[in-house]
DNA sequence: GCGTAGCTTCGAAACATGTCGAATTCCGAA
DNA sequence: TTCGGAATTCGACATGTTTCGAAGCTACGC
């Protein structure tokens, strides 16, 4: 639990994960279905970070259990884990409110 | 944001906050308020944790907006930040599901 | 096969975090 | 006023995190 946390505690990787949750988001309207394309480098471009780097923090929130992912020729499709963001949401929940 | 999440990326820290919010919803249900008391030699000892280590947690939760405190006499009052909570849960919850 | 584009692994450097003990402050009680 | 319990601050040390470049893998197109 304090793992999916910690995935989330860097600015980067958050940055990462809401791109990726928006993104989902956008195609599940028009696809049914969670998950999307995009590309590591891309987000290398956008953060200003090295591609290594990058592959670091997609690697921190596989890990964690937060994204999943699966090679699909020569790129890679990703997508959240739902069921992981409903427990973090639900530790966060109390009783009121 | 990612600061709060890092506030709850330690197992100690997370303990610490999850402690604090049942204790403050258990007072609540027949004290219709969100302050309840607690102090950090207790946490020190259920953690086994040295109570200067057991400070800093508490600093940084409080540093992250995530709980409150306030002196009161010897020992001081604490309570969870609903709003932060759900501003986190928030960022987490996507249109779907 | 060979080159290329994208991801991963590895090692290293810089920096941040978690933890402790000792010293300090703050407040209530004897 | 002096004592004692509780919280805080400080300095130190070990460990973890973030980042990079270089080298290695993998699949596609020529």
């Amino acid at each position: 639990m304090a793992r999916m946390f910690k995935a989330l505690s860097n600015p980067h990787r958050l940055r990462i994960y809401r791109e990726l949750a928006a993104c989902a988001d956008r195609h599940e309207a028009h696809r049914s279905s969670e998950e999307f394309q995009n590309c590591q480098c891309d987000f290398a471009q956008r953060l200003d970070l090295a591609p290594s780097t990058v592959c670091h923090h997609f690697k921190e929130l596989r890990e964690a259990g937060l994204v999943h992912m699966q090679r699909e020729g020569k790129d890679v499709l990703f997508w959240v884990d739902r069921a992981a963001a409903r427990q973090l949401r639900d530790l966060l929940a109390r009783n009121g409110d």
